[in-house]
DNA sequence: TAACTACTTTATAATTATTCTAAAGTATGT
DNA sequence: ACATACTTTAGAATAATTATAAAGTAGTTA
């Protein structure tokens, strides 16, 4: 049983409540990932880089992958792809749009959009949800 | 220099307007991709396995790497990701909108979606173009 | 047509992102 | 403190893609 003190208790509670121990390395992370203002949009390599720079004890690469995994699998994170052939993830779960800017990615919150026409979903299916990416360039 | 018949001109010229030789491999590719009426939606490996199946003379996996992003480059396919880590080519090269379907993906022509609010690009930038993404999933 | 040269194809090796394996370590319940 | 299931880890394995370099071909010129 690890250090309880009140900075990481909110991040013990919420893996605890998805079934998962609040390892160290899990605690960590999560405090990495989810103690920040703005929403973070990273890959598993550029978060184990950002973290593992900082720490003596390093944490593993496969650790990395299951924390992550485990996050999305609770519906902590969500998974998106740019056009390269890797994974990102998203800290806001929201269902809501984006800016591409030349692998920089911006939040556009849900109601900063609406539709004047939407098609109707093939039948037998429905719509899930409806995510809009705006790419960017540069002004002239 | 190959049979030149008329099935295949379009193609050849095609390739040559981009500066590409138009060799056995990039025709038959091109017929391959571009021959048909409805938009495709493929990744490599398939590209690969679907000829290649029906071929004696196999074409080698760099070949259709290469041609494929040959004909990115020349503006006659457009590249796109799912949530795996695999890059997918569309033949529709037009800007346009996609059900996403349990790995499936359909085309949904650009006007049959309109905005009644978009946000305005950040300082310095414009827009290049707004893409729609609509998620589906099973009735009931 | 023969020769020349640049471009292309190919088998194979290398790289990158990710997942798997199994041994050692740790959290939680008793 | 003990038992047990869960977790971490280094390292091997896999999948998609890219790089290498030798052999082949297309377009040009003599
Ligand atoms: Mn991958
Ligand atoms: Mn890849
Ligand atoms: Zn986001
Ligand atoms: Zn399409």
């Amino acid at each position: 049983m690890q250090k309880m003190n009140n900075k990481n208790k909110i991040f013990i509670d919420k893996l605890r409540s998805s079934g998962l121990r609040p390892t160290n390395q899990r605690v960590e992370i999560s405090k990495f990932l989810f103690n920040r203002k703005k929403t973070f949009h990273f890959t598993v390599e550029e978060l184990k880089n950002s973290m593992n720079l900082k720490r003596s004890k390093k944490i593993s690469t496969a650790t990395f992958y299951n924390t992550v995994h485990a996050l999305k699998s609770a519906g902590y994170l969500k998974e998106f792809s740019l056009e390269n052939n890797t994974s990102y993830y998203d800290t806001n779960i929201s269902s809501h749009h984006h800016f591409f800017d030349n692998g920089k990615v911006i939040d556009i919150k849900s109601d900063k959009i609406t539709f004047r026409k939407l098609p109707e979903a093939p039948k037998g299916k429905k719509i899930k949800n409806v995510e809009v990416v705006i790419r960017l360039e540069n002004n002239n």
